[in-house]
DNA sequence: GAGCGCATGTAAAGGGTTACATGATTCT
DNA sequence: AGAATCATGTAACCCTTTACATGCGCTC
């Protein structure tokens, strides 16, 4: 149900397609929520269907860019202040630790290695991200705050696995 | 397919039933991956047919404990060490503060006064628990130093979470 | 006119959740 | 005797991913 939001709220900043969402999506919240293709087009059309969205413009190749309706703000907003929140967590790396006695110590080693500097890398993405929107490369719309936040979740995050990868190789000695 | 792994790994410890596995899949890996019953029985046949599991014995209520294979062991040491890791995350919450301009002041506030505690309920918890393993309350296995680990992910994870929700509310002055 | 990127989808399969069903054993 | 807990599952649904199909428009 999630994606349906999300959609809804990309959609609350102004007009889109579905190209466009799936880009958005990928870029600014991919690495906290992935979407498809698929998904996106066929969520779209639902929206469509409830009127909680609308087609704004036809472009060329078949471009439809929707608008999002009242009653589609108003459910974003619903579901922003009523919804329940969804605290699930599904993380691989974490489940993979609870095994790594089954593990060779090199072979630990390694993967620990890999996992560091894959979540360094992410971290420093992150961070970048919002020392680029500190520095007012993104202006300061209210959007933008609210993605500021997010990349601040996604800076502490994977600072945080890396942290902790690090810590990981230090008590195996 | 992790879960399927999820299980291998936990008969590798010793055997156990399903309602066995269901219980500690729960209340170990619970918050980073969550397993319900019915798929829980299901992989099981599944891994009983493909011969990496067996019946171990047979109990009072239908009960069948199932033990690991050589196959099953080789199956998930090969998922550990050659095995792409699946970095997906999938976060609500995240996903959520990337809408907070949509939300009232008012209502933000109360929304993240929420988040906040629920995160450091759940990091106190994963602090506890690393806590009495440290004190040596659960023995010193193999097995029991990796869930240490385990934990230990939870908590930073949870206590990074808490920490943001706690520096947004703060840059919200 | 070849190739790339835009743009929308369908089909099929996989993975996960929820609700419900069923019965046995133990506890009070 | 009645309630709680143990124990296993089925059915239906929902959500998500992967692979594939199709065609338009722009650029070289």
């Amino acid at each position: 149900m999630s994606l349906r939001y999300g959609l809804l709220g990309l959609l609350a900043e102004g007009p889109a397609s579905g190209y466009d969402l799936a880009r958005r999506f990928e870029a600014v919240l991919g690495a906290v929520w992935p979407a498809q293709q698929p998904k996106i087009y066929a969520e779209l059309n639902r929206l469509a269907a409830e009127g909680l969205i609308e087609i704004d413009s036809e472009g060329p190749r078949r471009r439809k860019a929707y608008r999002i309706t009242d009653e589609g703000l108003a459910a974003v907003r619903g579901w922003l202040t009523s919804g329940e929140v969804d605290h699930t967590l599904r993380i691989q790396s974490v489940l993979r630790s609870a095994f790594f006695w089954l593990m060779e110590p090199d072979e630990l080693r390694a993967h620990l290695e890999r996992e560091r500097a894959h979540f360094a890398r992410e971290a420093e993405w992150y961070r970048q991200y919002a020392a680029a929107k500190d520095r007012g490369d993104f202006g300061d719309s209210p959007q933008t705050r609210s993605l500021r936040v997010a990349a601040e979740a996604g800076h502490r995050l994977y600072q945080a696995l890396a942290d902790w990868a690090d810590w990981t190789l230090d008590t195996r000695e």
